[in-house]
RNA sequence: GGCCCUAUCGUCUAGUGGCCUAGGACGCCGCCCUCUCAAGGCGGAAACACGGGUUCGAGUCCCGUUAGGGCUGCCA
C-alpha cells in the first residue's frame, strides 16, 4: 500500500471500554502504528438517546491507560474538543458534512423518502421486507408529500442483484448478495442521520483506508461499500476480527465478571499485561513468543494472521501475564505502580525506602498490585491478637511446648547484637547454633518466629523478614509473646 | 425462521498436502529445591468434532452432518 495507512477506532460512547473494544482498539493502533500510519479516534455518538460524556471520558481513559495514543481525535484533555486536521473527531459535531453528501445523494437521485408503515414494510409471512415498496417512488410525489409535512426515512435504493464483494483483511474473500442488504434506512423519520450513513461520509472525508472491527460488523460492511461507490469513492479495506466470548463460549456480559477494562486497573492489572494478553486473543505471531510488549506487537501484528473462530477470555492467562509483568518491575517502578493500592501511611511509617525493601520482598508472590496490602501489613504495624491466625499461633506458639525456649533463646542471643551486627550473617550464627544445639529442625524453630512476628505461618525468607523489621521491631514482638508463654 | 461465519489439548494458539508418533503457553498433576508461601528447574496427563470424498499421502483441499456464534433496528 503506497499510501499510509489511516485506520480508525470508532466507538460508540454508550458504556464503558470493554476487553473486546479494547481489543479492536488494540489491533488497529497495532495495524496502524506498525505501518507508520495513523491511529485515529472517532467518537461515534450519533445516538444522542445513548450517548454519555461519562461513557466517553470512560473510553479515552482506558485508552490512554493502554497506551494506545491516538494521532487524530478528540482532546483528552478538554471534552468535546478535538486534535487533527479533519476536526471534530465527535460524528454529532459534524451534521453538516452528511448533509452535504446526503444532498450528493439526493441529487443523483440514489436515495429516496419513504413513505412506507411498518405494516407496509412487513410481508405476509410476518417477516420484515427489505426492499421498500416505494422504492421507485417518482421525486415530484416525494416532494409533494414532504410538503404536505410527511415525516418519513431517507432509504438508500439498494441495487438488486449484485454481489458485493470484498477482500477481507482476515477471512479474506467475502460475498454477499445486495438482495440481503435491502433499502436500509440513512436518515430516521426525525432527520437524524444513522450509523451506516455517517460511517461512510466520515470515513470519507477522515481519507481512513482500512477498517478493523468486530465480526458482528460483517453485514453493516455491504452497506457501506455501496455507500461509497453511491459516492464515488473506492471503499477502504475491510478486516472482521472474531468476537471474544466467556469461558463458557457465550457472549462476554457481567456474568462474565469484570469486563470493562477499567475493572482490571483497579484490580491491579498492569496495562501492559492486559495489551499482551489481548493480543494474544485471535492473534499469534507465527513463532513461539508470547511475551511481547507493545513496541514488539506493533512490528509483528499482521491482519492477516488474525484467528477466524472467537477466543475465549481466560482469566488466569492474564493472571499468569501480570505476573511476568510485575516480576520483572525495577523497585522503583513497582513502588510507584503500588502507591495507588496501599495506605498512603505506609511511605511515611518508616520512609520511602523502607516500602520499597518490603514490596520488593514480596515482589514475585504477588499476582495483581491489590495483593500487595494484604501481603505485607505487618511490616507497617505489630500484628495484634486479632490480626493473627489462630490455628497457627495455637500449632506454633500457645499449642508449641518448645515455643518459649525457641523464642528466649534466641531472643536472648539477638538481644545482644547491636543495630549493626542485625545482618543475615549474624543471625544466621544464632539461629544455627540453636537449631544444633536444641536438636530441634529449623521449620521447628522458624515457624514459631515467623507467627509471632507476622501473625502467620506465610511469609518472606526469615532473615529477609527479621532484617528489614529491624532489631527494635523484633525483639519488641517477640517479647510480647514471651510474656504470654 | 432467513442469511452469513466458525470448528486443533479445559483455554489461548502453531500448523497453508509429506518436516506432525501434532509444537508452544495458561491451567492441572508429580518430582527437585526449601525455614513457610511463592518463584525457579525437571517431568507428565491432555486436542486435529463426526462422516464421506480428492490424493501415492489430509489437521491441512472439497462436500455433508453436528455443534457454536453473528446478523436479521428509523441502535452502533
Amino acid at each position: 500500500m503506497p499510501d499510509k495507512l489511516r485506520v480508525r477506532f470508532a466507538p460508540s460512547p454508550s458504556g464503558y471500554l470493554h476487553t473486546g473494544g479494547a481489543r479492536t482498539a488494540l489491533f488497529n493502533y497495532l495495524w496502524a502504528k506498525g505501518q507508520g500510519g495513523s491511529f485515529i479516534l472517532r467518537v461515534e455518538d450519533t445516538d444522542e438517546e445513548r450517548s454519555t460524556e461519562e461513557s466517553m471520558r470512560a473510553i479515552i481513559s482506558g485508552l490512554q491507560w493502554l497506551g494506545l495514543d491516538w494521532d487524530e481525535g478528540p482532546d483528552p484533555g478538554e471534552f468535546g474538543a478535538s486534535i487533527g486536521p479533519h476536526a471534530p473527531y465527535y460524528q454529532s459535531m459534524r451534521r453538516p458534512l452528511h448533509q452535504q453528501y446526503m444532498q450528493r445523494l439526493w441529487d443523483e437521485d440514489k436515495v429516496f423518502y419513504c413513505p412506507a408503515t411498518a405494516e407496509e414494510m412487513t410481508g405476509s409471512d410476518g417477516i420484515k421486507l427489505l426492499f421498500s415498496p416505494y422504492r421507485d417512488i417518482s421525486r415530484e410525489e416525494q416532494q409533494k408529500r414532504l410538503a404536505d409535512g410527511q415525516v418519513m426515512p431517507v432509504r438508500f435504493r439498494c441495487p438488486r442483484d449484485v454481489d458485493v464483494r470484498w477482500e477481507d483483511a482476515v477471512r479474506g474473500e467475502v460475498k454477499i448478495s445486495s438482495n440481503e442488504v435491502g433499502d436500509f434506512v440513512l436518515f430516521k423519520g426525525n432527520g437524524a442521520p444513522l450509523y451506516n450513513f455517517v460511517v461512510v461520509c466520515d470515513d470519507i472525508d477522515m481519507q481512513i483506508t482500512n477498517v478493523l472491527r468486530g465480526e458482528d460488523h460483517i453485514s453493516n460492511t455491504p452497506k457501506q461499500i455501496l455507500l461509497h461507490r453511491a459516492l464515488g469513492q473506492e471503499p477502504p479495506m475491510f478486516g472482521h476480527v472474531p468476537l471474544i466470548v466467556g469461558m463458557d463460549r457465550q457472549r462476554l456480559s457481567k456474568r462474565h465478571g469484570a469486563t470493562a477494562v477499567d475493572a482490571y486497573e483497579e484490580m491491579g492489572v498492569l496495562p501492559e499485561a492486559m495489551v499482551n494478553f489481548l493480543a494474544l486473543i485471535g492473534w499469534a505471531p507465527g513463532d513461539d513468543r508470547e511475551k511481547m510488549t507493545l513496541a514488539e506487537l506493533k512490528t509483528a501484528f499482521d491482519p492477516t494472521r488474525c484467528t477466524k473462530s472467537a477466543g475465549a477470555f481466560n482469566q488466569d492467562k492474564l493472571k499468569h501475564y501480570n505476573e511476568l509483568y510485575i516480576r520483572e518491575l525495577s523497585a522503583d517502578e513497582l513502588t510507584e505502580r503500588l502507591r495507588p493500592f496501599v495506605p498512603p501511611i505506609w511511605f511515611e511509617h518508616r520512609g520511602e525506602d523502607y516500602a520499597r525493601r518490603v514490596f520488593v520482598l514480596q515482589q514475585e508472590k504477588i499476582s495483581y498490585l491489590t495483593e500487595m496490602e494484604q501481603n505485607t501489613w505487618y511490616f507497617f504495624r505489630d500484628p495484634l491478637e486479632e490480626d493473627s491466625n489462630e490455628k497457627n499461633v495455637a500449632k506454633f506458639l500457645t499449642g508449641n511446648a518448645d515455643a518459649k525456649k525457641v523464642l528466649g533463646e534466641i531472643h536472648d542471643a539477638m538481644e545482644s547484637l547491636s543495630d549493626e551486627q542485625w545482618a543475615e550473617e549474624r543471625l544466621t550464627l544464632i539461629v544455627e547454633a540453636f537449631v544444633e544445639s536444641s536438636g530441634l529442625g529449623r521449620g521447628k524453630v522458624m515457624q514459631p518466629w515467623r507467627v509471632a512476628l507476622t501473625g502467620d505461618s506465610i511469609s518472606p525468607g526469615f532473615y529477609d523478614l527479621v532484617v528489614t523489621l529491624g532489631r527494635d521491631t523484633v525483639l519488641r514482638r517477640v517479647e510480647e509473646w514471651l510474656k504470654k508463654l
